[in-house]
DNA sequence: TGTACATCAGTGAACGCGCGTTCACTGATGTAC
DNA sequence: TGTACATCAGTGAACGCGCGTTCACTGATGTAC
């Protein structure tokens, strides 16, 4: 038998079901197999058939996590390509924000997980931080932004930035009546962030400038 | 009978046990009372004697935390009053990491239940951070590195960086073999920050200028 | 000073409960001929 | 086409174990007179 239509179901739910419970407890290890297979409407023992123990299910979660955070955040770069004259950085964060309102799971798991019990999961979210700092860097629209600066010291800001704004983002989904708020701070700590960028990078230029006549 | 050693003692000794375990295991949340009162070399009922139930020891341990985190904080700062005519902001930095290499539990639970389970320990932690925030702004040695920017703008801009902080002292904790490094790091990221909120605020000046001629 | 009493941290035994895990089983689906 | 077999997700019953919590108790310390 090929890998078939159930059995990916079962896996799938198992997943769902750790990442609702995570997503409403906070921590994910914390929850007991009993409790998953509750929660995804299985028998205890069935949870066997698909994972080993609960890192195993861990690891999985941490894909998924990964996996959603990352391919949002791409689209959402790549869907404003038509907005290619403007500053595209508000457009982003909006983009970003409100797919996380509609999405609030991975991104809450995600950050929750960020200083969390499982070290596949910090690793894991910290390279998710990472490949969207290499997304980002490889958008001449942003890139153009701060301009001379190599390319290591681009992606060390934009990490940096880029786990600001995933924080900001359980923030926005979770306090619905202040988003206009947390929205008009994400754009002041981007502004602030590529502003000083720039300002350093330049100072550090005409420092080396004035050293090597 | 007043408060005596005795109380303390035990009570001190279960919140010190759930802060060991939590180092340990990063996650308050998934402690139990058998376990803690195993660390603590207490019987399992001593645990009501002090506290009702996990969130009042909770409580009692982000409170510690969060004393802990603000005290060392502040201590820091002031001792640096020698330094005044340079910038201090490089030996405040190496002084709070050096305090958390050697206090780790603090920073690494407070840093962890951040974004953890318990809303008491996520505000907890907003609240310190908050507070480290309005201590550095009460010091004119780095207030005067922000000539003219308001204080609710520069409390916003040194959250956002006392918070980054925090986050990367717990890698100086945890990666010995890293600390000259991340140390840089941290250096470069409060010379991006400041140097950001100064050219914002400054462009922001100049467009008001602009338009009232 | 001594004596009787109150307070309270800490204990060991006991309880019922839900947990993780194993087992032999069912039943649906795919495969061979 | 039918038939026999293999595979595998899912199940209910059962296990032993550690959990949270209650209880009546001890023993140390402080207080009243």
């Amino acid at each position: 038998m090929t890998t078939n239509a159930s059995t990916i179901h079962g896996r799938t739910r198992l997943i769902e079901a750790a990442l609702n419970l995570s997503y409403h407890r906070r921590s994910f290890s914390s929850l007991g197999i009993r409790e998953i297979t509750r929660e995804a409407k299985l028998s205890a023992p069935a949870f066997y058939r698909h994972f080993e123990d609960l890192a195993d299910l861990g690891t999985a979660v941490i894909l998924e996590v990964e996996k959603a955070v990352l391919d949002a955040f791409t689209e959402v770069r790549i869907s404003t390509a038509k907005e290619a004259d403007l500053d595209i950085r508000p457009m982003l964060v909006k983009r970003f924000f409100d797919w996380a309102a509609e999405n609030p799971k991975p991104v809450v798991v995600g950050a929750s997980e960020a200083f969390g019990a499982l070290e596949r999961m910090r690793d894991g979210l910290k390279k998710t931080i990472r490949a969207i700092s290499e997304d980002i860097c490889s958008d001449n629209r942003i890139a153009a932004l701060l301009p001379g600066l190599p390319k290591e010291e681009m992606i060390e800001v934009l990490e940096v930035l880029a786990q600001n704004v995933l924080f900001m983002a359980v923030e926005y989904v979770e306090k619905p009546d202040q988003r206009q708020a947390i929205y008009d701070k994400a754009l002041r700590i981007v502004a602030v962030i590529f502003a000083g960028a720039h300002a350093t990078h330049a100072m550090k230029l005409e420092q080396e400038n004035n050293q090597a006549p």
